[in-house]
DNA sequence: AGCAGATACTTTAGGCTTGAGCTATTCAGG
DNA sequence: CCTGAATAGCTCAAGCCTAAAGTATCTGCT
């Protein structure tokens, strides 16, 4: 009985909706975490900021991982730390604006990322599996909505 | 454009779900997260927790506040330490348990947890109240199903 | 009764995250 | 060219969170 399920039943639409959405949403990352854990003695952070850069090949600026990260800028600084003193990323000079990096995955990072990335989506293929495609292409686009209305209201 | 709209079009389905999934969930909590922290001076985890104990007016044992949580028991000895030291719940014997803890609110917490939940009602309204009735309904309905396949594969 | 294993909680080390405040650089107007 | 505002990044303190290890208590079994 979780702080979903425990909501009385008087609690409104709107809130239940919120709890019900958080509840999913940190069951999927919790087993993510705890799986990059054991299988790759890494954090679903570091995993994050790796899958930006792998899609951007030509490097991305600290505040544009920021951005893309949804967290602050001190948080990526110390991230992006971590992943160079592991060697998967490295910083280098922008040439255009000297107050910026350029951060990329090094070959060793690329390589590392590969292997994760295959394990992640096998996991969550396992987890999300169980819908059928209807209900996961309904889901999609309710979530698009609610993606868009919040973006409109906050 | 955030890490869920440059998923590059070729990423797998359930990949993209619930890279989607985690961004209104994010979207969200980071709006409730800022907006507990400037007009009440608190923080989510703090506010989850008087909300559990509001729901359990007879008190919750540490252990039942970690399950409700989610999250370990660790880390609600350290919020609740907080709470207690901010005068808003209080640590109470068991009777049947001399290893365990009731925690209960007091009198302040009760009124506190009052005039923050109205308001957090607010916001979530706010955040979520775009969709319509029947959208609201559909996305309760799909995510009750995500979680309990989440559930059946973890 | 006594012992082994389970349970309730705390402590600790390490990592994530934020907001605020700092330096260096860029940019736009005068 | 200067100057003020904006931007890129970093540092710091504080709080959240986890896993692992430790203490105290309980429970079931013999």
């Amino acid at each position: 009985m979780d702080r979903e399920t425990r909501a009385t039943v008087d609690d409104h639409r709107a809130l239940r909706l919120w709890l019900r959405l958080l509840t999913c949403s940190q069951l999927i990352e919790r087993h993510v975490r705890s799986r990059l854990r054991e299988r790759f003695g890494t954090t679903l952070p570091r995993f994050d900021l790796l899958s930006q850069l792998e899609r951007h090949p030509r490097g991305l600026k600290m505040s544009e991982l920021s951005r893309l990260l949804m967290v602050t800028g001190g948080n990526v600084t110390g991230i992006v730390d971590q992943l160079v003193k592991e060697g998967l990323v490295e910083r280098v000079d922008d040439a255009e604006d000297r107050r910026a990096w350029r951060v990329t995955l090094t070959r060793a990072g690329d390589k590392a990322f590969a292997e994760m990335a295959r394990a992640h989506e096998e996991w969550v293929i396992e987890l999300l599996g169980g819908l059928t495609r209807k209900e996961s292409e309904a889901l999609m686009q309710l979530l698009a909505r609610l993606k868009q209305t919040t973006l409109e209201h906050s």
